[in-house]
DNA sequence: GAGTGGTCTAGACCACCAA
DNA sequence: TGGTGGTCTAGACCACTCT
């Protein structure tokens, strides 16, 4: 043969074609492991192998003392709109954002290349928390080179200062006006860290956003990470076509 | 105790920590399960299920017969941009494209109510493929509605056609002139279709593109749907900012 | 307490790769 | 042919939930 015995997919791909006809519907509980067992005939092992396929495709979610409970596979309940601000976030969303994070740090390689300014360079860091019902939906991790922090009329390395729209018109008013964004969007498995803070279930990827903001002379003027729970954060950009 | 015993997750941690930091580099080969089982003094299956963990995170890439090489972690090599063609796709990657099927469908419910058509009502399915070295690194579903597919000089259901820049131009020609597009961005895990198309490791979510294209009167012309490798697409997107 | 899923073991056999 | 990972088993013990 050219193939292994081949329970664990087989088993998988029953129960997924079961829940795509609609046999279960998310929320239903699967049948529980020993019942699988019976059914097929195979160890334990070789049933929570199957289980644990499904969990990772993000169709099922197993839980100690209940069973495994069949998951909704694409609730994306929330849009994120870029070149908008958290005020839009609050608006569209009725969620709520907080400044978990705020203070002077030395630019990383990175940052530094993305901002052009020296590595290592002052730069003011924040990191945000997008909630939404019960739950972190996206964190935000945000940098402003020294000569843009430095001018505007508040201590952006203070806490208290949480409000997007006002940073970008304070920009504005030191001279600094903010004229476009740029923002690259990929997705990846999310780190141990990120599975915590948002709360992912198995099998959730994250939603990644880098975005440069630029003046009216193309001068980086800050740069933030966004990143989001892939199953419930998505994003939303209407471009005018030339072709 | 309130956790079980913890080896798996344990000996996940430390070999992230370790490729994190450095010890094991992209392109390496991490222990071998007998050695792994050897260093930890565990049985067989748990070293395997750790791997397997690290492997549904993208960070190893189990090899049957030569061993498990660690992965690169964000190898996103190339960039779709919204709001242009086929063409520029061949300009920024140096990849191709290939139309892989064309024909009249009937619109199911949702393309029906994106497009403002009646459901079943007739629509041009186009699906194409995106390559990049060896290998699909996208694919695309696009639905045309009867009154600008009917308009156009061509016959779209027919695969020869295969230009998008030709066939915005087309559209123009024929009184249906592109004026935006609006796309939304999100992440989910691969189906096992997709994960073949794309030849896709484990652990790679995919990157979804749901694209509307509307003409100067908003009505929408075409819509397509875009599905990508997440660990090689991203997407660009520059927006003017008003706040 | 009965039932659920989570972890772990020791051993077996198989498929694949490279030398 | 020897080493690597993939699958599977039968049984054990644990943690958690619900009644």
């Amino acid at each position: 043969m050219t193939n292994p015995r081949v329970w664990k997919s087989q088993i998988a791909h029953e129960i997924r074609t079961k829940i795509s006809e609609g046999h279960y519907q998310p929320g239903d509980m699967l049948p529980s492991i020993p019942d699988l067992i019976q059914h097929y005939q195979v160890s334990r092992e070789t049933v929570r192998a199957a289980i644990a396929l499904l969990a990772t495709e993000g169709l099922a979610l197993p839980e100690r003392g209940r069973g495994t409970i069949v998951r909704d596979t694409h609730p994306v309940t929330m849009t994120y709109t870029p070149g908008a601000a958290s005020r839009t976030w609050k608006e569209q969303t009725q969620g709520s954002d907080q400044v978990v994070y705020a203070a002077w740090e030395e630019a990383d390689p990175g940052v530094a290349e993305t901002l052009g300014i020296a590595e290592g360079g002052p730069v003011v860091r924040r990191t945000r928390h997008f909630t939404r019902g019960r739950g972190v939906v996206q964190t935000v991790d945000q940098w402003i080179p020294q000569h843009v922090a430095g001018a505007v009329a508040v201590d952006l390395a203070n806490r208290e200062v949480d409000d997007q729209v006002n940073l970008f018109e304070l920009m504005a008013a030191a001279g600094h006006a903010p004229a476009t964004t740029t923002e690259t969007v990929g997705a990846r498995m999310p780190t141990p860290d990120e599975r915590e803070d948002l709360s992912l279930p198995p099998g959730t990827p994250v939603h990644v956003t880098h975005r440069v903001t630029r003046g009216e002379d193309e001068s980086p003027l800050e740069t933030s990470l966004f990143v989001g729970a892939g199953d419930r954060v998505s994003s939303t950009f209407t471009v005018p076509l030339n072709y």
